[in-house]
DNA sequence: CTCTACAAACCAACCAGTCGGTTTATAAAC
DNA sequence: GTTTATAAACCGACTGGTTGGTTTGTAGAG
C-alpha cells in the first residue's frame, strides 16, 4: 500500500519541473539524471524508481510541457472574438517574463534537434504542430462561415500561419539584440494579415 | 617541411566534410571524435592531429558550411534582376535532393540547440542570419532606388522575411509528410509577396 | 637526423543504469 | 495497542561501457 496515495503523481510532476527547468538550463545532452534528480531534491536511486530510463524521462517531459504550453495557448485564443484576432492572438509566446516561454525555446530548439534523428521524438513535434494546425485553421474555418473570409483551404493557411509565428520566435528568442519585442510582433502581424489580405471579405 | 605543400589543406577539408556528414546523420550529442576519425579514413590520432579538440572541430565545421551554403544562395540570388525575385528566389533551400539542403537542416537545429547555452555558437548563428539580413535588405533598398518599393526601413523587413524562410523550412524538413515542397513554395512566396505588398508601386 | 603525418594503445573522467539495503506507511492479526 | 507482514519510497555505492584527449611509436620525406 502506498504510504500516501498521491503521492506518486506528486512527486512524478515534481520530477518532471525539475527536468524542465534543468534541461531549459543546461540542455540535453548535458543534462544528467544526476543533475535531475538534484534539482528534484532526491537521489538518483529516488528518481530510477519514477522514471526507469532517461529516454523515458525526457519524452514525458517534453510531452507534458508542450500539453501545458498548448493547453494555455488555446486558453488565451479562445478570449478574442473575430477569427482575425483569434490568429493573431499569439502574443504570449513572446512574453520573455513568462518562464514557460524562457523555458520553451530551449526546450523546443533541443527537441527539433533530436526529432531529426529519432522517429518517436517527430511524431511528438507532429502532434504538437497538429495541435496548432487545428486550432489555427478552426478560426480560419469559423472565419469562411461568418463571412469574413473568401473560401480557402484551411490546413495549408494554418500551417503556414504556424510556421511564420516559429520562424520569428526563433530569431527573437535566439538573436534578441537584433529582434526586439516590437520587431517580433510588427513582423508576425504583417506577415499574417497580408496573407489572409487576399482572403479578407470584411475590408477593401 | 610538408610532403606534399597542400595537403594539409586538403585533409582539413576532407575532414570538415567527413565532420558535416556524421553530423548530419547522427546529431552533434551522438557523433564522436572516433565516428569522424573513421569517416575521414583515418585514426582519432589522425585527426586530432589537425584539430586539437571537438569544440574547435564542431566550430570550424559549422562554420564552413554556412560560409558554403550562402555563398551558393549568394550566387543563386544575383541571377535575378527584379528585386521581388530576389526576394522570392530562394527555392534551392527546399531541394530534397541537394545534399547540402538535406545535411543542412541537422545541421542547423543541432546548431540551434548548442547556441542556446553557448555563447560562440550564438554569434556564429547572428553572423549567419547577419549575412541573409544583408543579402535581403539590399535587394529591397535596390528596389526602393528603383521605384518599386514605397519607403520602408530595410532591415526589419529583411529579418522578416528571412525569418518566414526559416520558420517553413523548418516545418518542410521536419514534417514533410504534412508539409509538401508545393506547401513550402507557396507558403513563402504567399508570406513574403503578403508582407511586401503595402509597399509595392509597381502593382495595383 | 629531424620533422611531418599519421596510427594504435592508453588513460582518466563521466554517466546511465543496477542493486542491496533502509525507512516509512498501511493493514491485518491477535 | 502492539506486533507482524508487506509494499512503496528512497538512498548511494558500484559497474560496465563510452569517450575526449594524451602518449608513444613509426614510416617516409628532406
Amino acid at each position: 500500500m502506498p504510504p500516501i496515495p498521491e503521492l506518486s503523481e506528486i512527486r512524478r510532476s515534481q520530477i518532471l519541473q525539475a527536468a524542465l527547468a534543468t534541461i531549459a538550463t543546461m540542455g540535453c545532452a548535458a543534462a544528467t539524471m544526476d543533475d535531475i534528480a538534484k534539482a528534484a531534491g532526491m537521489s538518483k536511486g529516488g528518481l530510477v524508481h519514477y522514471f526507469k530510463s532517461k529516454h523515458e524521462l525526457f519524452i514525458s517531459t517534453f510531452r507534458e510541457f508542450f500539453e501545458r504550453v498548448f493547453e494555455r495557448c488555446r486558453v488565451s485564443e479562445a478570449q478574442y472574438e473575430h477569427p482575425m484576432d483569434k490568429l493573431l492572438g499569439f502574443e504570449l509566446l513572446f512574453d520573455a517574463n513568462d518562464s514557460d516561454v524562457r523555458d520553451g525555446y530551449p526546450i523546443l530548439f533541443d527537441f527539433m534537434a533530436i526529432a531529426v534523428h529519432d522517429t518517436e521524438f517527430r511524431a511528438i513535434f507532429d502532434e504538437w504542430v497538429q495541435n496548432w494546425v487545428t486550432l489555427l485553421s478552426s478560426a480560419i474555418r469559423q472565419g469562411i462561415e461568418q463571412g469574413i473570409f473568401r473560401e480557402l483551404d484551411p490546413d495549408p493557411m494554418a500551417r503556414t500561419i504556424s510556421a511564420v509565428y516559429q520562424g520569428i520566435a526563433t530569431r527573437w528568442y535566439l538573436a534578441p539584440e537584433a529582434h526586439s519585442y516590437e520587431w517580433a510582433i510588427n513582423s508576425y502581424r504583417a506577415a499574417i494579415e497580408g496573407l489572409m489580405r487576399p482572403y479578407r471579405l470584411d475590408q477593401p
